[in-house]
DNA sequence: ATGTCC
């Protein structure tokens, strides 16, 4: 790789549309001192100085506002032991409550027995929050690669829960502790800012796998049945990895790893998910894969554009059939399906790319966003 | 994204 230099790589098709401001925050963001390799995915999209969808390598440095304050927001998938064949769509929604509330399974004894120190912020255990966050009850729709499915222990017939959600307030508290006291700079490696970030920064990925499998037990026994987890994987972090033989820093916002087995790709709340399989991972992608859809529209143009043409109620009903819960009407507009990109221009490109094939695609049948 | 800015 060449030195003193970024490289900057868009993975997108011209059948893909991408928003000039975010491709200028990739080219931005690629200024930092020690920036060596930017990649925007399919689904990039601008953030909050840095865009989201995106993997940055950089030398010699981390930078903690790049991984953002949802430090270990990801996605599970879980097989219940219920049939998708007999769908009970009322039912199951109905049966979808009290997920809001604090969990009183006992956090701290939970966290313990995945190894994590309690905190003050484990109240929030086992809650899906605001945002893009959901939790999903799918089911398969078709099937690419048999024999890769089977391999996964994924049956036809069952229906799945896709859970997204990360650290919460815990992520929240150690991004801004760390920007108060040292800023938005990169933290050289080895120094004992970048050691104490670290230490915080794995803390609050292991609280969100484990704050995704509190909320899939809680919804498992709302709706009286048991599951298995066939994958979990984060997609804002940041880890040292050895790329085109140089040691650094690969960040990943909004950017699943290809590194890590199969990858759940979401689409918008209207559309349909795919269960990918990386290709050899590629260093020229920042081993890594598109995270979801994209957003097409900001919050506010989202709110502004739909509110004229759809009710509140209109959007709790989508394309595909699904029934979305979202009690909180401006989150229903903020992430109503218009919003976001096709999901299947996105996946194209990957595989286009040669940096994915498609295992399987998932139905939504019920969203669970907030209810009150 | 955030016990979310009022």
């Amino acid at each position: 790789m060449t030195h003193e230099t970024c490289e900057v790589r868009l993975v997108a098709s011209t059948s893909n549309w991408i928003e000039g401001a975010a491709v200028q925050q990739l080219e931005k963001t690629a200024t930092l001192p020690g920036m060596r390799l930017a990649v925007g995915l399919p689904d990039l999209h601008p953030g909050k100085g840095s865009p989201i969808g995106a993997a940055f390598f950089a030398e010699g440095c981390l930078y903690p506002a790049l991984v953002g304050n949802d430090i270990g927001c990801g996605i599970g998938l879980w097989q219940t032991g219920l049939s998708a064949r007999n769908r009970k769509l009322e039912t199951w929604a109905n049966r979808l409550r009290g997920l809001d509330r604090p969990w009183d399974g006992g956090s701290a004894q939970f966290l313990a027995t995945r190894g994590i120190a309690p905190g003050p912020q484990d109240h929030a255990l086992g809650t899906i929050g605001g945002g893009n966050h959901f939790a999903e009850l799918q089911q398969i729709e078709n099937v690419a690669h048999p024999a890769a499915c089977e391999e996964l222990g994924l049956q036809p017939g069952a229906l799945y829960l896709c859970v997204h959600s990360g650290s919460r307030g815990l992520g929240e508290a150690i991004l801004r502790e760390h920007v108060d006291r040292h800023g938005f700079g990169g933290l050289p490696e080895g120094s004992a800012e970048a050691a104490a970030y670290l230490a915080r920064h794995d803390q609050a990925r292991h609280w969100a796998s484990a704050n995704r499998e509190v909320i899939a037990v809680r919804i498992l026994e709302c709706l009286r049945t048991e599951g298995t987890r066939l994958l979990d994987l984060s997609h804002n972090w940041v880890e040292r990895v050895d790329l085109a033989g140089t040691s650094g820093w690969l960040h990943r916002k909004g950017a699943a790893p290809s590194t890590q087995g199969p990858v759940v790709i979401p689409g918008s709340r209207g559309a349909f998910t795919y269960l990918v399989r990386p290709l050899p991972p590629s260093a020229k992608s920042g081993y890594s894969l598109a995270h979801g859809a994209g957003r097409k529209w900001s919050r506010s143009d989202s709110r502004g554009r739909l509110e004229k043409r759809f009710t509140a109620r209109d959007l709790t009903r989508t394309e595909l059939g699904s029934q979305v819960i979202c009690e909180d009407k401006e989150l229903l507009y903020e992430e109503a399906p218009q919003a976001y990109k096709n999901i299947n221009v996105v996946i194209q490109d990957l595989v286009d790319a040669e940096l994915a094939e498609v295992l399987a695609i998932l139905r939504p049948v019920i969203t669970y966003k907030v209810r009150r």
